[in-house]
DNA sequence: CGATGCGCTGCGAACGTTTGCAGCGGCCGT
DNA sequence: ACGGCCGCTGCAAACGTTCGCAGCGCATCG
């Protein structure tokens, strides 16, 4: 193994020369620094990581922890997190915690130590998690507690448009299929679609309880869904939404003839489903790398100048063909 | 910070034996043990993982590289992995390389050097990856390279079976979708393909340029299918299938009646679009979690005893909707 | 011309752990 | 009863890096 000694001999310097040149290269002499560099090519060294972490205390890379990686959502944020984790040149580790708080606490626990702060996306159990990483910078993705550093989509906007798309379709009564009761994200979205329904005295939502956030939820509500007598509907997210369009299928009703169908996040099964979903986009990746620039300033910044303004990205309507005017054949054209 | 001084003072014996207390358990007294794991649980005392892989030269944790993380193939994968290191008490750190193979060879640059070996799932460079680990345990996921320990999945198995499941409903003249030039993967499907083709005399394949393993490779596909004459296609994976079927109907030809249509991994998307996808199912979370084994195998075997053998996971055919009789309107009943 | 300062470099001490080696009893075999 | 062995423990030396401190030479200023 090549090390700054032998990197110190070649060059003809000494190991804080060595050190120095690499990490902070204004502090030395330009033609030192250019036999360091030739010296550090020609025998191929690579800094000892391990080394480098023990003796500085801190690690250079960081962590994102979500729930479920086969969750397109979270596939999203975690492509967008890595791929500017990499514009910074640090690491990124991520783990995921299948949708269990007491994994969540764990990864957290055995991740923390080694990274220089982590990125908690749409945590199961915010407390836990954030006591779990004791001290240590993080980044709340979707989630808000107290004084923590976040960012987050604008549900409320988001909710705000999906209505407002439905009622100018007719919609009046509107049914909400909402996701794990523990989801910060979930609540946000009953919040925002109750405000939005109480500027207009003609709509009405009717809430439906916790389901899981992927297609058996959406399965599992469908039944709810119709008897609600909605006509129309918002999901948790896509995923809900497709299980909630596969239900009713085979209870032979249609989406959109019978039943309008909001979906959220636009992940892309959003638009390879029959119908391709209406649905509010956030710009994932986006998440992903805000999340990341803020850990990072959160990080390096002197503990006085944290700025705790929170990032809020645009959510945004798509609409595609899951949604039209209630029992309004004639407009589709007959068959 | 707590640091093995202070348990080792806590428990009054010296910090070799904390050491030893924690890492070889069976090698100290009993009662010795029960003093110092008191006094660790007392302090609240975490090993600096520094250090421990300062001094011992390993890290406990190992890497997974993957083309996409957003691509449910490799989602699932990672997903197994991660479960099975859990599993074994060590961490995984997950890279997505955007299929990128610069970034590949970048990132296992980084990452080698802080893991004790590294899962290579479906390298885009193999040759420069496994240079750029130098020497490391590595694993490769779909994909072979000389004396290198492997996992892969069945491809030849599985492309016999979707034949003559296409052969049996009657098709004659069946098209492949193939995947990325440099994919190993899809090597193997055209081989295993071309082999079963081969037993019967009156199937022909035709086999079609490379596309990218996504919904745009499948739309991209879909006007040469079409041209081929062939009444079946088997596509490289879900997503090129679902690609596939979605321009297929722009184009006013619907699957299965015109085309049936075998996709590939039996990923999530693969039952939920419309028609639900007939597809080749191989369990993704298991050749995830083998691989992990098999690196935990190589990474602690002495060198001497790796065993070379591969495991291959069977691929099993999953029938669904998307493939039928050629022409054969009368057998589903008239519309 | 001497003092002051600054830019650059080297020395050496950490950082917290693992582990080879040796010592110390006690037990067993002869 | 004595030698040897074994199970357990402690000592101390690494592992490769970063960084405070001090020294050195040179230029600038008084």
């Amino acid at each position: 193994m090549v090390t700054v000694h032998d990197v110190a001999r070649l060059a003809g310097v000494s190991i804080s020369t060595v050190s120095r040149a690499i990490a902070t290269p204004e502090k030395v002499a330009d033609a030192t620094r250019d036999r360091v560099q030739s010296a550090v090519r020609e025998l191929g060294y690579r800094p000892n990581r391990a080394a480098a972490v023990l003796r500085a205390g801190r690690s250079g890379a960081y962590g994102l922890v979500v729930p479920d990686l086969a969750n397109p959502y979270f596939a999203a944020v975690a492509k967008g997190a890595q791929e500017r984790a990499r514009e910074h040149g640090t690491g990124l580790f991520i783990v995921d915690t299948d949708e269990d708080p007491d994994l969540e606490a764990e990864a957290i626990r055995a991740l923390a130590p080694q990274t220089d702060g982590v990125v908690l996306c749409s945590p199961r159990a915010a407390a836990r998690a954030i006591e779990a990483l004791d001290g240590r910078p993080v980044v709340l993705v979707n989630h808000d507690v107290d004084g923590v550093p976040a960012v987050e989509a604008d549900h409320r906007g988001g909710m705000r448009r999906a209505l407002e798309h439905l009622r100018a379709l007719g919609h009046r009564r509107i049914a909400y299929v909402g996701g794990p009761e523990r989801s910060w994200s979930d609540r946000r979205r009953r919040a925002g679609l109750a405000e939005a329904a109480n500027r207009y005295d003609d709509v009405e939502v009717v809430e439906l309880g916790a389901f899981r956030p992927q297609m058996e939820g959406g399965q599992a509500s469908a039944d709810l869904v119709v008897a609600s007598g909605a006509t129309a509907v918002i999901t948790f997210n896509d995923l809900v939404a497709v299980g909630l369009v596969d239900r009713l299928r085979t209870r032979g009703l249609d989406v959109p003839r019978d039943l309008s169908v909001v979906g959220c996040d636009d992940s892309y099964v959003a638009s390879l489903v029959t119908p391709p979903l209406t649905t509010l986009r956030v710009d994932l990746r986006r998440l992903g790398r805000t999340a990341v620039d803020r850990l990072v300033a959160t990080a390096s910044a002197t503990a006085s100048d944290v700025t705790p303004d929170v990032p809020v990205l645009d959510v945004e309507l798509v609409v595609r063909s899951s949604t039209r005017p209630p029992g309004a054949d004639h407009l589709e054209g007959a068959p």
